[in-house]
DNA sequence: CAGAATACCTGCGGGC
DNA sequence: TGCCCGCAGGTATTCT
């Protein structure tokens, strides 16, 4: 998927045409997502107003009046905006009309996506109800981080791709603010400094700002929901460049696998 | 409980 | 050209 960047990009796409606007119809082709698409949704979104739209960690809440749609890209998932009809592909599996006669449709060709309704708060949703903070607020703080990476063993890189400790954070973000931070991505939580967390926590921040700026990365099958593909793909240091020179030191960057998740960095320039 | 492995899917590129 | 394998940005669930 989409890391957060793409997602909150994609919130950004979606927003001005959907906001307040009135559902007209839902149309669900294939309703085998990640998990079963309820098939009361229809009935819950049809002639209501569509009140706000937002985004926590890489889901994307539509709040209507009895309740909220929770929408997630999982690793292939795509929303554009339609302005008129156009006959759906195969892996387009459903869409929601508005009466504007603006179209919303999702598109996931390994369906780990996922269009679920809940009545309650969303917050307090089985999927939401763990996560950790936002990543570009004030709450994910390096004190924040330290105390929590204080209790686990785990490599940094398994640390802060894990939703319950920071959300937002895939593979591609977590290896690029790693080697902006200068550290090992195989270095124990509990063994890093007060200052290792501080340089981390403004490498992660000061990473995703910058490709939210940029439009989101661009990978294989990712574009941004008006259909123009995101601009940070050329500023990945490391991601994608295994065997490749560092940019900052020329060594040659290195390949290794940490929590069955492909993971690139510098010898060099990311010591433990 | 923490940490590690597995599972859900389709598509693509590489090797033969 | 076609088949088989491994890999892909996520994360809940199951295991040890």
């Amino acid at each position: 998927m989409p890391e957060l960047p793409e997602v909150e990009t994609t919130l950004q796409g979606i927003q001005p045409h959907i906001q307040h606007q009135i559902v007209q119809q839902v149309v669900i082709r294939h309703f085998g997502l990640r998990w079963p698409i309820p098939k009361n949704i229809i009935q819950q979104l049809q002639n209501q107003r569509l009140l706000k739209v937002e985004r926590r960690a890489k889901y994307l809440l539509l709040q209507f009046k009895h309740g909220t749609a929770i929408i997630h890209l999982g690793m292939s998932g795509r929303l554009r905006i339609l302005k008129q009809p156009i006959s759906p592909q195969k892996h387009d599996h459903f869409d929601i009309l508005f009466a504007n006669k603006i179209i919303l449709r999702f598109t996931d060709p390994r369906r780990f996506g996922a269009f679920l309704w809940t009545e309650a708060k969303p917050h307090l949703h089985p999927l939401l109800c763990h996560l950790g903070p936002e990543p570009l607020q004030k709450t994910f703080s390096y004190s924040y981080l330290w105390q929590v990476a204080q209790e686990r063993k785990v490599p940094l890189k398994t640390l802060i791709m894990d939703p319950t400790v920071v959300v937002g954070i895939g593979n591609i973000y977590a290896n690029e603010a790693l080697f902006m931070a200068g550290l090992h991505p195989n270095l124990r939580a509990n063994q890093l400094s007060l200052k290792q967390t501080q340089a981390l926590v403004k490498a992660i921040k000061y990473v995703l700002r910058r490709a939210i700026q940029l439009g989101g990365t661009t990978l294989q099958d990712f574009l941004k929901s008006d259909g123009k593909p995101g601009y940070f793909a050329n500023q990945l240091q490391v991601y994608g460049r295994a065997g490749l020179p560092c940019l900052q030191c020329h060594a040659l960057l290195v390949s290794v696998r940490i929590g069955q998740r492909s993971t690139v960095f510098c010898p060099r320039c990311q010591k433990k």
